[in-house]
DNA sequence: CTTGAAAATCGCTTTAC
DNA sequence: GTAAAGCGATTTTCAAG
C-alpha cells in the first residue's frame, strides 16, 4: 500500500461515491488504474465496504448518551450482545475492561423514551447497574487520521 | 419520508456505492425515480454523505481504548478541541456531562504509543485527569436502527 | 427515451526483480 | 523470465435531461 493508495483512501473517505475517474484526476493516473488499485484495496480487506452517513437529527433523535453499563452475576455476554440488537436506540456497544463490562451509546428522541431504554436493559437484558451522561456535542475529527502515521 | 425512502436509506448504508439500477430493482422502481429520491434525500440533509469504511488494523492500529478526560482549570474548550484534531491517535471525542469533561476514543498501535498520546495530552493540551480503559471488542449492530421507529 | 458519461474487460507495453 | 503496474480500445452499463 503506498503513498497513492493512501491517497485513493482519503478522497474516498470524503466521497464514497467519487467515480474512477475523478478519482484517477485526482491522483494523475488513468480510470483503469485506479479502478485496480481500488478493487485490490477491497479485496486485500482495506476497504470494508462504502455506507451513506444519515443525518440523526432528521429522525428525530436529538439525545444521545454515553451509558456504562455492569451486568449482572452469571448474565450471559453472548446473549446481552444479540439481545443489544433488538433495541433500537443503541447505536453502539463496546464490551470494556475497568469498573463496567461495557459502554452504550444511545440515541434517543426524548427523556420519556430514554427512560422506557433504561427499564428495558435492566428488566430484560439483565443489567445491574447503568450510569449515564449526556452527550452534549461531538468534536468533528478529520476522517483520515486513520491512515495517518 | 415514507416508507421506500427508508429501505432506499437502508439499501444505501449497507452499500453507499449501489447503483440507482440496483436499487430501484430492490424498491421496485425505475432508476430514474430512484435517483430522485436518493437526490432530495441528499438536498434535504437525511443523507449527509458517503463515506469508505477502513479497516483500521490494516494500519496497525490494534489497540482501542476509551478515556475520560478532565481539563484544567482554565484550558479553552475550544483550543483543546481544535488541538485534538492535531492527534492522529484521537479517533472519536465527545463532550460530555458528568464527572468528566470529555470523553475520547483513541486507537494506538502499542502501548508505547499509548503512553506518548498520555503525555502529550497532559503536557500540550491541557488534561488535567485521565481515566482509560481498553475496548475489548466492539458489538456488531444493525446499520439500519437509526432508522428505525 | 435518448444521449453523454462511466465501468468492466481485454490485451498490450513497460518496469522491477 | 516472471510478476506487477499502467494504459488504451471496446463493449456494456449507468446517469441525467
Amino acid at each position: 500500500m503506498d503513498r497513492i493508495d493512501r491517497e485513493l483512501l482519503t478522497l474516498l473517505l470524503h466521497d464514497g461515491r467519487a467515480t474512477y475517474q475523478e478519482l484517477g484526476r485526482q491522483v494523475r493516473l488513468s480510470a483503469n488504474t485506479v479502478a485496480d488499485r481500488v478493487r485490490r484495496l477491497q479485496t486485500d480487506g482495506v476497504i470494508r465496504g462504502y455506507r451513506a452517513e444519515l443525518n440523526l437529527e432528521s429522525f428525530g433523535r436529538a439525545m444521545q448518551l454515553l451509558s456504562d453499563v455492569r451486568l449482572r452475576e452469571g448474565v450471559d455476554r453472548r446473549g446481552f450482545e444479540e439481545q443489544l440488537g433488538a433495541v433500537p436506540q443503541v447505536v453502539g456497544a463496546m464490551r470494556v475492561t475497568g469498573e463496567y463490562d461495557y459502554q452504550l451509546h444511545l440515541a434517543c428522541t426524548d427523556t420519556r423514551e430514554f427512560e422506557t431504554v433504561i427499564d428495558r436493559l435492566k428488566a430484560e437484558l439483565g443489567v445491574r447497574e447503568l450510569r449515564s451522561r449526556l452527550v452534549l456535542h461531538e468534536v468533528p475529527l478529520g476522517l483520515e487520521r486513520a491512515i495517518e502515521p
